[in-house]
DNA sequence: TCTGGGGTCCTAGGACCC
DNA sequence: TCTGGGGTCCTAGGACCC
């Protein structure tokens, strides 16, 4: 039985959803209406634009340019904050109301998801249902959704990014030369900034270049890449909705340094503070790692990492902390001058299956409860509460027993 | 004042074992 | 003394997504 797929992407998603909190607050402009961007802090050199109105798309801003560049383009350009609490609010939000329609639903990111209607649909047409989702988010949740109609993943998610905004577009496999193919290779998805000229040289320029394509010649040149890529481009796709909640396989932690460091100790510093927060993060998903990376990126935008296997689990800043460390000496040449510094924990296993081992001495017991000290003041008056330097102070609290 | 932060997946090469 | 090749594990790097 062919599958019945439903994609569901938020319009400009953290600028709808910052413009409604906007006016839940009683501001009197509705920012969707204005040329207005998403954007980080240019002073902290984390300033590209995530999110943009449709009158910044006007004027020819794009989604992960610079701030700077955005200016250039727009001079009265608003730009607002982003704020991930908000998000995820309204993301749960349309999540509950989806799940009105199947309990197959993936949550593909914040602001998209994709439902599985197949055995939902009781005698009504897949369409019908997706003008329905749009118009009672439209009504209930004061924001617009776009939403693709297909037989497949790749085809509802290549729907939906037709025309915007609240829209809906069906992709059906008959319709697939019509709508798909005259479109530009960069669309499909998958295809990104390293592949699109490479294809270009192959004198592929559209997607229905590629669906013509020799598949055998893709294969050779890309590997397994080049027949996904060739799969997709003919409307291929046999993925499931991966509805279950998946355990994250990886933890990860980055910072752009509002200013170049070139030392090893202020780089440890960074990797304190990175330590606290990725195994902070970890034992609230009561998960184990025992893969630490660090990863550093220079002013030339060089990244450069390094990963090792602990040969047992953990989530104790402690510990995590030493080997980041370690790491961060063997690649680091003193006086370089880093503008990115990463830590990230990988193969992730739940906490239940620790095993007891050797590693788990007195020590580590006493780190433990260190770790689980803090992390019950951070659940209580917020991550922020406990600096680094608040952190010794517990940590000394702790060794002379008062608390 | 060009270029965020959080992820997943794939590949290639070296070490090591049989 | 000289020698092959497959399998697995690990690390480094890179492509792509939102």
């Amino acid at each position: 039985m062919e599958k019945q797929i439903l994609h569901i992407d938020v319009n400009n998603a953290f600028l709808s959803w910052t413009a409604i909190e906007m006016l839940k607050n009683g501001s009197d402009i509705d920012i969707r209406d204005i040329p207005a961007i998403i954007g980080g802090d240019e002073t902290k050199r984390s300033g590209i634009v995530l999110a943009k109105s449709m009158k910044a798309k006007e004027c020819g801003i794009h989604t992960g340019e610079s701030i700077y560049h955005a200016k250039m383009k727009c001079s009265n350009i608003k730009i607002y904050p982003s704020n991930y609490k908000i998000y995820k609010n309204y993301s749960d939000s349309l999540y509950n109301l989806l799940t009105n329609y199947t309990d197959k639903i993936e949550r593909y990111s914040i602001d998209e998801c994709f439902l599985d209607m197949t055995k939902y649909l009781r005698g009504r047409k897949l369409i019908d249902v997706a003008y329905e989702i749009s118009k009672r988010v439209k009504e209930e949740l004061k924001f617009t959704v776009n939403i693709g109609v297909a037989n497949n993943k790749l085809l509802a998610k290549m729907a939906s990014d037709f025309q915007k905004p609240d829209r809906v577009h069906t992709l059906f496999k008959n319709e697939i030369p019509n709508k798909m193919w005259n479109l530009q290779v960069s669309e499909l998805f998958m295809l990104g900034r390293k592949t699109v000229p490479k294809l270009y040289n192959m004198g592929i320029k559209t997607i229905g270049d590629l669906a013509k394509a020799d598949k055998q010649l893709l294969i050779k040149k890309f590997g397994k890449h080049g027949l996904k890529m060739w799969e997709y481009a003919n409307g291929i796709d046999d993925s499931e909705v991966n509805y279950k909640e998946e355990k994250p396989k990886c933890i990860s932690n980055e910072v752009t340094l509002p200013v170049d460091i070139t030392t090893i100790e202020r780089l440890e510093e960074m990797i304190l503070a990175l330590s606290e927060q990725v195994t902070y993060r970890l034992r609230n998903h009561k998960m184990l790692g025992e893969v630490v990376a660090v990863q550093i990126r220079n002013k030339e935008f060089k990244d450069t990492i390094h990963q090792r296997k602990l040969g047992f689990a953990t989530d104790n800043t402690a510990q995590i902390y030493e080997i980041a460390k370690k790491l961060l000496r063997e690649m680091y040449k003193e006086g370089t001058p880093i503008r990115l510094i990463g830590l990230r924990i990988s193969g992730l296993i739940e906490k239940e299956q620790e095993q007891l081992s050797f590693f788990n001495t007195e020590k580590t017991e006493k780190q433990k409860k260190i770790d689980k000290t803090l992390d019950t003041i951070k659940h209580k008056y917020g991550y922020q509460s406990i600096t680094r330097a608040g952190e010794m102070k517990v940590k000394r609290m702790i060794k002379w027993n008062k608390l």
